[in-house]
DNA sequence: CTCCTGATTCGATGCCGATCTAAATGATAG
DNA sequence: CTATCATTTAGATCGGCATCGAATCAGGAG
């Protein structure tokens, strides 16, 4: 990523994106390019406690296990979420930092970011 | 409820999204998960004046113009952008309040310093 | 140890999208 | 009318992705 922190306009329409910026940004824009997984973020985010058991989201879908695996997978891999297993079951719960990276993408007046 | 992360609520993380809503914004994002139209968008929005000829954007690519002409489109349905003809050129610029509400999406409500 | 259940991984399939070539169309300047 | 810029269309190839069923892994419970 170039250094853009804190300018008056959207970073996207600050200067031209790099070919590897475009490529790194074009790989999270992605991961939530989905509307399965924009749910299961969505459904992440907003669970009481900030974390969702995997049996609590499976249930609100009408696809298999194994795909909403895959989908919670490719948000992981993507960094937007992280999961720990305990006892039994595993629960995801969603890295801010992560989506309010994409936010501040598009946002004018980007606050920031503070790491 | 205070949450280990110490989160504030981007809209996707405020209340699980409906289906029709997710297949929507899924749209949307698909329109800007391209590393192509990425660029595009970028250099137009950040090009002199707000906008920016198609020949000035596709000398930036390794693509044929029906290639480019394709991205464009894509991101003009999509209500990213729009274009208008003067004399022999077509001009694009960038629609500010589709590129906002991308933002808004994963952009926390209000930061109430919680540092 | 053995069984059951929850979750992931694996392998296969079928579809969608990015790109090209080639050609046609439309719009405009000279 | 002709040349140029841009878009459109059609046809074709190629890779990636969403999905599934079956196998596998990880932990309780008996």
């Amino acid at each position: 990523m170039t250094v853009a922190t804190g300018q008056c306009c959207a970073p996207i329409a600050r200067e031209p994106l790099s070919e590897t910026d475009a490529a790194e940004l074009a790989v999270l824009l992605k991961a939530v390019a989905d509307p399965v997984r924009l749910r299961l973020l969505s459904m992440i985010g907003s669970h009481s406690g900030g974390e969702a058991c995997v049996c609590d989201l499976t249930d609100a879908f009408d696809l298999t296990a194994p795909t909403i695996s895959h989908h919670l997978k490719v948000l992981r891999t993507a960094g937007l979420i992280d999961c720990e297993r305990r006892g039994t079951w595993v629960y995801y719960w969603i890295i801010p930092a992560a989506v309010a990276r994409l936010g501040a993408l598009f946002t004018p007046l980007a606050e920031p970011a503070t790491t």
